[in-house]
DNA sequence: CACGACCGGGAGAGCGCTCCCCTGTGCGCG
DNA sequence: CGCGCACAGGGGAGCGCTCTCCCGGTCGTG
């Protein structure tokens, strides 16, 4: 026997109004006389009145939830469904930005619902969730380059903003970060510190970012009369950035300046270079990117290039609420800065 | 202009059936014929029907919707209100119990809505969120003993279960781990070794899986003829670890095993083992707890009590729906076996 | 051959809310 | 003093779905 919830109409009973008007002091709109308003209140209070989502829901066309989708780019092979999302939430970049999409949606009493979106299937499922209007719109972070979830979002006209530009061309809001003013800051501060024989371990190169961060290292070398780099990829892990720089040392034990396209990957190149016997920053000075937590948790401090992800997800937020509320408006994209920061690596 | 979704009284005239026929369909249930079961289909797939959750969920009373809810003891005070997410991701831990719920949730279509209540604000909204169902349970992960939303949601008969025995007393079910027979294992494990002179470090003793883990590993000491276990409070993370082991070492230098409470501060340990010039395991031993990835990131990699955090958060998810399907149920608790993992550190 | 059980399918009543529209009252202004 | 306007508040439709009821037809069985 559970006793039901008290409706609408039960408060306006209790009141001595009508529906209508608890309503509107519910939703606090329009003129409602104060006394009667105070009534209103009191009678919410009195029975406990609680508003039913579902039912505003129905009526108003909007779930007020957004999805945040971490996608990959898999078919429809099981095989790893279970490890994608302790990977990815493994990764420390994906704190932040849960806590910049909460930032913004707390005060709006929102919740973010947590999607993975590696396979075929899931993808599918990601869609047909937003489709039933279960959510207004997506917040999208694609692993991989080839992400098809994008494409088939605004083929469908669903809400949604992209964490960095698709890989694969698609009509849709993304916010990014200046990629190569990053990686601009990273090799000017490189040479500054008089290295001369540098290297960088890239992300990815399918990721726009990635590449970025790597044109944008090379072309400030090149400007500064270096026109060859040294480069290994990597896979934006530190056991990548460990083997990636073990490959290059093997080469070229010379190298004095390391760019790691993230954190994790020059977290990786400090753990083998100390194992060569090598001096973080005294034999070789390393640089980072993103600022995330390995950056300071690694031995010595990581100087990198950060990224305001906090703020980067607030925006994307921000600019998936516009879109849902302003119905369709045109791709609009919003790209940060990035930002030095200075600590013992380099 | 944005076209009108189809909804089942479309797909019903475009099958020249009833609503309550496509309803039948689309939701199995029933036996109705199959050529019209062929036709209800074709009907959907032409008008690209997809069902509206808001309707659904208005009827049906469930929102199809559980709060994945992490939670800590805090007041009003905002100052830590943004740090709080992002320091819960940044745990290990934090993924694979996501992992596990996910991968319960998904084959039921359902998808976990993230909410963190760190002050008490926050705790209202989830009771709110709850009590207006946006979410038909929560699935709680306190960080803090002292933790009031447990009581909260009791309460208001809200479906929640906990993970790990509630600090203070509440009428909910929960999933614990036999702490204390894990932490024999360590013992026991730390004895074969033939370590003489064992320490261990705690997690937050108001915290009962803290407790427990340190009475489990000082009574088996104990029946082993080590009635005193030198011992240090940390807080779970890295550095607590590292400056525990620190202050340890400092009154005792002949110290020749370490159980941590959890891995991150086993991580630690090591550290402080390594900089104070000391092998692992040939001069200490030390054992982790958990098996999250710290403990295999770990030089060396950790020996570690596993707990299985998919399995556990999996079986909450389960425990959820069925108290959220069965009504009103007394509180249930399920506890799963802790296990050695032998690696390098012990 | 008759009667009833059973099953496929339709009609219709809501679920709790918002919002449009209308009524009634108070007040300003001509 | 009367007309009209503005605004507070009520009435009611309807959002899209589920689910109970009911009806008609087809069997099986005595």
């Amino acid at each position: 026997m559970t006793r039901q919830a008290p409706t609408l109409e039960d408060v306006a009973r209790e009141a001595g109004v009508s529906r209508a008007t608890v309503s509107r002091v519910v939703n606090g709109i329009r003129n409602v006389d104060p006394a009667i308003q105070a009534a209103v209140r009191g009678a919410i209070e009195r029975t406990g009145y609680a508003p039913n989502r579902a039912a505003r829901s129905l009526v108003t066309r909007r779930a007020e939830t957004i999805a945040l989708v971490v996608s990959g780019a898999g078919d429809d092979s099981e095989s790893e469904q279970n490890l994608f999302a302790a990977r990815v939430l493994a990764d420390p970049f994906f704190g932040r930005v849960v806590s910049g999409v909460v930032g913004f949606l707390r005060p709006r009493s929102m919740y973010p619902v947590l999607m993975f979106a590696e396979t075929g299937a899931a993808r599918r499922d990601v869609v047909a969730y937003l489709r039933q209007g279960s959510a207004d719109g997506a917040l999208i972070f694609s692993t991989h380059a080839g992400d098809p979830l994008p494409a088939m979002l605004a083929e469908e006209s669903l809400p949604c903003v992209l964490f960095g530009r698709p890989a694969l061309p698609a009509p849709v809001s993304y916010v990014d970060l200046a990629h190569r003013d990053g990686a601009r800051l990273a090799a000017e501060h490189l040479l500054a510190r008089g290295c001369r024989r540098v290297a960088t371990i890239t992300g990815p190169l399918d990721l726009p970012a990635a590449q970025e961060r790597l044109t944008g290292f090379q072309d400030t070398m090149a400007r500064h009369g270096h026109p060859y780099v040294l480069s290994a990829e990597g896979g934006f892990t530190a056991d990548s950035g460990a083997s990636a720089m073990a490959g290059l040392l093997a080469g070229h034990a010379d190298i004095d300046g390391v760019f790691a396209a993230n954190d994790l990957m020059a977290q990786g190149v400090c753990r083998t270079l100390h194992e060569s016997g090598r001096r973080v920053p005294d034999d070789v000075a390393v640089i980072g990117f993103d600022d995330s937590s390995p950056a300071y948790d690694c031995r010595p401090p990581l100087t990198t290039v950060r990224q305001p992800m906090e703020e980067m997800a607030a925006a994307m937020a921000r600019l998936l609420q516009e879109q849902i509320e302003g119905g369709r408006t045109r791709p609009t994209s919003v790209i940060f800065d990035a930002e030095l920061v200075v600590r013992a690596s380099a």
